[in-house]
DNA sequence: TATGATATTGACCGTTTGGTCAATAACTAT
DNA sequence: ATAGTTATTGACCAAACGGTCAATATCATA
């Protein structure tokens, strides 16, 4: 019943994505949107919304595959010690590599826009409570009960977020590496 | 021998500060600069130079003034958990009071800066090393040897940014001082 | 009081910004 | 084949952007 889009979707959200990560919000134009979508501005308008609009979306692309990810990885096998620790070497793996300087999206979307973008900041919380969660789970499938599991997954979300923040800062690495370490300690040793 | 500024320089650049505190360097505008400092377009470019310039001096003067505070309290009195305990106490403080959000210019500039201006780079990382060196201050003060001062310390500077990222993503208060709790669990009890 | 030097002022500039829209194209269902 | 619907296109726009500059004002010194 009508003409139909010439364009993957999710090709080009993971390129408008890939634009607002390097970028950041406000230093991204639309040109850069369009140069790296090869969409037009009238189709990115009409398919997306407005400037904010695909931020959102770029935003809500990156929590459901690149931080899922990390949650994959914590509700998969293994220890949740272990599990942890490759959380956190995933950030020493990215900074190595130069990807995005280690930079996190939910990061900098948390610094840039959670303030000035009310659906931004719902996505942000809910995202952030996801991870928690999946630590908390974790850690429960250990011998660690309810409320422990609470205030410990919060602490390593901290030191997580931390972590992103001091990679993209240019902190030397081994810095991350101690961030790991120590929180490992007041993981149990326990299996789980 | 010349004509003399007609204001306060201190005053001036507190302003600046603010407004790049409160909206990132992309997001404000030469106006915004203009009508919080109340000097004219032409007087902020004699003065300082260009934006990026106003920028580095606001991210100097908020490290020597706002960063400095916590760096003081750190070199103050008291144990050193007791000092760190405090760090995190004034990130809950200044969320609960919804001072710019609980926010934290220079880790907005880790996340928003430091990749595009070095300039602003080597800033950060100097003084993510002074916070990190007080900290293991105040722990060798203790009975806490060397190795184990710097490594800990990585760890709570790591922590600390991580509560003002979650602070200003619209977290629960509850998960910094869950992570404030577990801090100060890896930190000696005993004097220092 | 004249001179040299710097500060202040506000008009001005080219460029870029996010966003719009009428024209056209491509499809499906009748 | 035609009508109805949506996608694509690129020209277009007013506003805002960072930055400049010649004119003027204000000081210290000689």
């Amino acid at each position: 019943m009508a003409r139909p889009r010439e364009f993957d979707e999710y090709q080009v959200i993971e390129s408008l994505m890939t634009v607002f990560w390097n970028k950041g919000y406000e230093a991204t134009t639309m040109q850069d949107l369009v140069k790296a979508s090869g969409l037009l501005k009238g189709s990115l308008y009409g398919a997306f919304g407005d400037k904010q609009a695909l931020y959102l979306a770029a935003l809500k692309h990156y929590n459901r595959t690149r931080i899922q990810v990390g949650i994959d990885m914590l509700n998969g096998e293994g220890s949740a010690r272990q599990k942890i620790a490759r959380l956190f070497d995933s950030v020493i793996e990215s900074t190595k590599r130069g990807l995005f300087a280690g930079g996190c999206l939910l990061c900098n979307a948390s610094l840039e826009k959670a303030v000035s973008d009310k659906q931004v900041k719902a996505e942000i919380k809910t995202t952030i409570r996801r991870l928690k969660v999946a630590i908390m789970d974790a850690l429960k499938a250990g011998n660690v009960n309810e409320d422990q599991a609470a205030s410990l997954a919060a602490f390593v979300v901290s030191a997580y977020f931390g972590t992103r923040v001091l990679a993209k800062g240019g902190a030397p690495a081994a810095m991350i590496g101690d961030t790991r370490d120590h929180c490992l300690q007041l993981l149990p040793r326990a299996k789980a």
